[in-house]
DNA sequence: CTTTCATATGAACAGATGTTCATGTGTTAT
DNA sequence: ATAACACATGAACATCTGTTCATATGAAAG
C-alpha cells in the first residue's frame, strides 16, 4: 500500500497529483479570512440595506435609520463595523454626520450577487 | 412645522425628496434578504476554502477534508449548506461523491472580493 | 451477509452576532 | 448655560452559527 498519504481515500495515485496540485494554488490563510470577513459584511440584511442606500445617495445616519424603518442605534453599530472594514466612511456637517460609500467594490460584489439572485 | 414626516431629522425640504427618491429605488425586501443570504455563504472561511478549493478541480469530501485539514463531519456539513444554496453540486461515483461548483457566479464573487483584498 | 470505506446527520455545546435599552458625547440654537 | 438634536457606545440578552462527537446510511469488497 502506498504510504505517501495515508489519510487520503484511495485511488493510489491520481488522487494525491490533484490534491497536491489544489494545495499549491490556494491563498495563503490570511486572505482567505480577510475574504471571508469582506463577504460577511454583505451577509447581514440590515448592513446589505444601509449599503443599497448608500449606493444612491449619501446620506446622514438619521436619515438612513428613518428610511429603513431600523433603530438609530442598530444603525449606528452596524456603521461602525461598516467603517472598521473600510467599506463606509463619514464625515460631519453640522449635527450629522453624512456616510457614503468608501469603496467602489461595493458596487461591484453587490452587482455580481445581485445578478446571481435575479437568476 | 412640516408635518409630511416628523421623524426626520430636519432640513425641511431638501432631504425628503432624497430619503423618498432612495426608497423607491431599493429591491423589495425578498430580494434584499437572498442577497444576504448569498454572500453569508461566502462570509465563513471553511466554505469559502472549499469554494477555492473547488474552483481548481472537482473533488470528493474526503478529498477535501484532508487538503484542508478539517474533519470530514465538518466539512459535510457546510456542503449541505453550500448546496441548500445552489452554489455546488455533486454526483456519485461508487463510494464517493464527487463535488464541483454549480455556478459560474461563484468564480466572479469571489474574483471581485480577492480584487478588493489585494488592494 | 458481514465488514470496511465514504459520507450524512442529529444532538449538544461554545462562541459569535445583532438588537434593545440606557446613557454618554458633541454640536447648535436659545 | 441650558436645552434640544444627532450620533456613539457599553452592557445585557436572545438568537444564530459552526464544530465536535456519536451514530446512521449506503455502496463495494471479501
Amino acid at each position: 500500500m502506498d504510504e505517501i498519504n495515508e489519510l487520503m481515500c484511495e485511488e493510489p495515485g491520481t488522487h494525491a497529483d490533484v490534491v497536491g496540485r489544489v494545495r499549491e494554488s490556494l491563498p495563503d490563510d490570511d486572505t482567505l479570512y480577510e475574504l471571508a470577513d469582506l463577504f460577511k459584511m454583505f451577509g447581514d440584511s440590515t448592513r446589505m440595506k444601509i449599503m443599497f442606500v448608500l449606493m444612491e445617495s449619501e446620506m446622514c445616519v438619521c436619515d438612513i435609520a428613518e428610511l429603513l424603518g431600523i433603530s438609530q442605534s442598530a444603525i449606528s453599530h452596524q456603521l461602525r463595523i461598516l467603517k472598521q472594514s473600510k467599506l463606509i466612511s463619514s464625515r460631519r456637517e453640522g449635527k450629522n454626520i453624512i456616510c457614503f460609500l468608501a469603496d467602489d467594490h461595493v458596487r461591484s460584489i453587490i452587482g455580481q450577487g445581485l445578478s446571481h439572485v435575479l437568476e
